[in-house]
RNA sequence: GGAGAGUUGGCCGAGUUGGCUGAAGGCGCUCGCCUGCUAAGCGAGUAUAUGGGCAAAACCUGUAUCGAGGGUUCGAAUCCCUCACUCUCCGCCA
């Protein structure tokens, strides 16, 4: 969420963000109601310091045994006019915040200007697409062979973008996030949190997914939880409205979680494998900084997740999204694209995000500065990575003309020492 | 699922015959004084949000906030209702 003084006292450079971003959203609906709301409100606190004023008259008077209706009955009628006047205000309030929390962030100056993922320079790129001497099989197809994933079982047990992973294979993904896990925790600083894999409306809110994108989320029947689409939401929320000592700061957690999303309008793109499904596993980074600092932590970040496909000796490239690619709560974004045979292309499998102080905000995470007052802090996430397409990248850059696939030197102490599959 | 107790400032903890209580007192913290050092002592300060003064900082000022929301009242931390959460006991369960 913006700070609404900054987008009253700014519109040209909110609209100027908007415009960039793609969006044909304008202001006019936001400014007319700001504008409303706070002449109504200045209205009516004068209206309550007066009965506040008459309201101790009252009660001084009755003290000392005299009476006074008339100023009661005056009193009761203003306390009227008040509830009336406020309940315009409560109306005037919702459809603002509502605008508020519906406008994406700006994006960082430093982000190329363009309208979709095309647009995304490439920053750099790490090893090089493997040079086959046989025609590769997609990892789905591997998979099956292997017999260590079943998505046919999963769509009868579940449905579509589901599946099962089978023997080595299920050891394959747990590997991936203790060995994630334990990069990230003892190599890089971060604390490692396990989070509950629902949440409330409230912690959706707070990190943004929230009103705007109710679609993409699984939610509980009943009740007012909803199934985490990625290990941000409750590892972000985990400090939201609270005040942080100021010399904890930067807070690194890392945290695997399952992720549940409904890929609502995905219909009928990358039906196949283990590339977009319903249910997925991720180790996910999550920092909390000063913001004098956060862009700092967005380079170190992307590294650290970066680090974990050197490790595995899987060829990647790192773009930098364009205004047009950037998420609703990203002031700036890093994906790491690592590179897939079966797509003849490198596909997204971390995004790494700055989102300055839009979370902290929606979320009222803050921490005492320097002078002792509370500040909101920056939030920053990144995926570390996403499981699923790991192992669908392991499996097809390491597989052999048999049809088996070698496990990466720094994976095969997870795996009980195993080094090839089948 | 059944029964009961509770939720006040960074923390502890007063306040339940409604009326200068944004909130006593203590602890903690900050600054100053004092002091060979440390400790103790003394004094002052110490919430957040949002409006206005003002374009901004400092500052001044209004309003709101005692789990959340609603109600009664001239006036609610205090009374009433609903909800959430925490704790204890019972039941059930990994």
């Amino acid at each position: 969420m913006l700070d609404i003084k900054f987008v009253r006292n700014n519109p040209q450079v909110v609209q100027d963000a908007l415009v960039k971003r793609g969006s044909a959203v304008t202001l006019e609906e936001f400014l007319k109601l700001d504008e409303q709301r706070r002449e109504k409100l200045f209205i009516v606190e004068q209206m309550k310091n007066k009965r506040n004023l008459v309201s101790e008259e009252i009660g001084r008077l009755k003290k000392s045994g005299k009476d006074a209706p008339e100023m009661v009955l005056e009193m009761r009628e203003l306390s009227q006019q008040i509830k009336e006047i406020d309940e315009v205000n409560k109306v005037l309030e919702e459809k603002l915040q509502r605008i508020l929390l519906d406008l994406p962030n700006i994006p960082h100056d430093s982000v190329p200007v363009g309208e979709c993922a095309a647009d995304n320079p490439v920053v750099r790129t790490w090893g090089e697409p493997r040079d086959f001497k046989f025609a590769p099989k997609p990892h789905w197809d591997l998979g099956e062979a292997l017999d260590i994933l079943d998505f046919e079982r999963g769509g009868k047990v579940t449905g579509a973008r589901f599946t099962f992973y089978k023997g080595p294979g299920a050891r394959l993904e747990r590997a991936l996030i203790n060995f994630m896990l334990d990069l990230h925790t003892t190599q890089h600083n971060y604390v490692e949190i396990f989070p509950p894999f629902m949440v409330n409306r409230d912690s959706m809110i707070g990190t943004g997914q929230l009103p705007k994108f109710a679609d993409d989320m699984f939610k509980i029947e009943g009740l007012d939880y909803y199934l985490i689409p990625t290990a941000e939401v409750p590892v972000t929320n985990l400090y939201r409205n609270e005040i942080l000592e100021g010399e904890r700061l930067p807070i690194l957690h890392c945290a695997y979680s399952a992720c549940f999303r409904a890929e609502a309008g995905a219909a009928g793109r990358d039906t196949r494998g283990l590339i977009r499904m319903h249910q997925f596993n991720k180790v996910e980074l999550v920092k909390f900084c000063r913001p004098e600092d956060s862009f700092e932590e967005l380079e170190k970040l992307t590294r650290n997740a970066e680090r974990v496909l050197q490790s595995l000796e899987l060829p990647y490239r790192v773009v930098a999204l364009c205004t047009g690619d950037l998420g609703f709560s990203a002031a700036k974004t890093y994906d790491l694209e690592v590179w897939l045979p079966s797509y003849q292309d490198y596909k997204e499998i971390s995004s790494c995000s700055n989102f300055v102080d839009f979370q902290a905000r929606r979320a009222g995470i803050r921490f005492r500065n320097a002078r002792g007052k509370a500040q909101l802090v920056h939030t920053l996430n990144g995926s570390g990575l996403a499981i699923g397409r790991t192992v669908a990248a392991i499996l097809e850059n390491f597989q052999e003309p048999d049809g088996s696939v070698t496990i990466p030197e720094a994976l095969r102490p997870y795996l009980g020492g195993l080094a090839r599959i089948g």
